[in-house]
DNA sequence: TCCCAGGCTCTCT
DNA sequence: AGAGAGCATGGG
């Protein structure tokens, strides 16, 4: 595992010493997730807890040490993933923070620093695109409450909480269903993507494998799903981090802090962490 | 109350 | 190609 240690295995907790920027609570609450919520725990600094790829988990924090409630094989196999470990934000930021922009470039150094810590999340590749499709027009407390909705109702039980439900089991519920959940205008949109996952018209495993392009244009051919949703579903559920996701948030960063225009080529492959960094900036601060 | 939210589709120029 | 209305709902 590159650029963080595990130092112990004691009480079900894994101590795990991360090198680089980290911050779990800048992480899950930066908008990219939408299952993890903020706990009271006197043993942490910061702690969030929630469900991802089925399993219940909570990640607490004190200072450099990272504490993970899970077996050291679910955290070799799955939660080092989740959260981006094994990539190099020190470097990331430094070459943020020196990208060629034409003017902002001030404000791009104190958005970096602000929001340093942040860890792109590798998310279920379903989870994010049927995520983001509710996303749409809506705001960030009430994406939540559907979701969690959502999952209570037709995820499988993981012990206290529920998985969020595969794309069959939401086909199988049915449109009517998934409007009474209040997802609005958006349920069919639901319903379509779940029936296109169902029933393998739309391989999200092969997307994941195209170019940025390619794999935009097959998720953009889902009703429902724009450039704006592809973005983020690629971004933080397919890892790639050349996505540069703008919504209403992010016009206004441009707009106020970029005179106008930002060419997300001049960030590279780091697009997305740029982007996130701007959005949780203007949203948070 | 009223504006707005991690937008997209559809229609009309 | 580009602009604008309409969409469901509820957070603040």
């Amino acid at each position: 595992m590159k650029n963080c240690t595990i130092e112990y295995n004691e009480n079900g907790w894994l101590g795990v010493r991360i090198k680089g920027p980290f911050s779990v609570m800048k992480t899950f609450d930066c908008g990219q997730c939408f299952r993890f919520d903020p706990e009271k725990n006197p043993m942490f600094e910061n702690e969030v807890s929630g469900v991802a790829f089925g399993r219940e988990v909570s990640f607490g924090q004190n200072g450099d040490l990272l504490m993970v409630r899970s077996g050291e094989e679910d955290f070799i196999n799955i939660w080092h993933d989740f959260l981006s470990l094994d990539v190099d934000y020190e470097t990331i930021n430094k070459e943020i923070k020196n990208a060629p922009v034409k003017c902002g470039k001030e404000h791009l150094e104190k958005a970096t620093d602000l929001s340093s810590g942040i860890r792109i999340l590798r998310q279920d590749k379903w989870e994010a695109l049927c995520s983001f499709i509710i996303s749409q027009n809506n705001n960030i407390p009430r994406i939540k409450k559907i979701i969690s909705e959502m999952c209570r109702l037709y995820g499988d039980k993981t012990g206290a909480g529920y998985a969020f439900p595969d794309a069959k089991r939401l086909y199988d519920a049915g449109e009517e269903a998934i409007f009474n959940l209040r997802t609005g205008f958006r349920a069919k949109y639901i319903h379509g993507a779940a029936k296109a996952v169902a029933e393998g018209e739309c391989n999200l495993v092969k997307i994941s494998e195209m170019n940025y392009e390619d794999a935009e244009k097959a998720l953009c051919s889902l009703k429902g799903v724009g450039p704006k949703v592809a973005a983020c579903t690629l971004l933080f559920g397919f890892n790639k981090t050349e996505a540069f996701p703008i919504d209403v948030w992010m016009k206004k960063v441009i707009d106020l802090r970029f005179n106008g225009s930002l060419d997300p080529k001049v960030f590279g492959d780091h697009a997305g962490i740029a982007q996130q960094y701007l959005f949780y900036c203007e949203r948070y601060l």
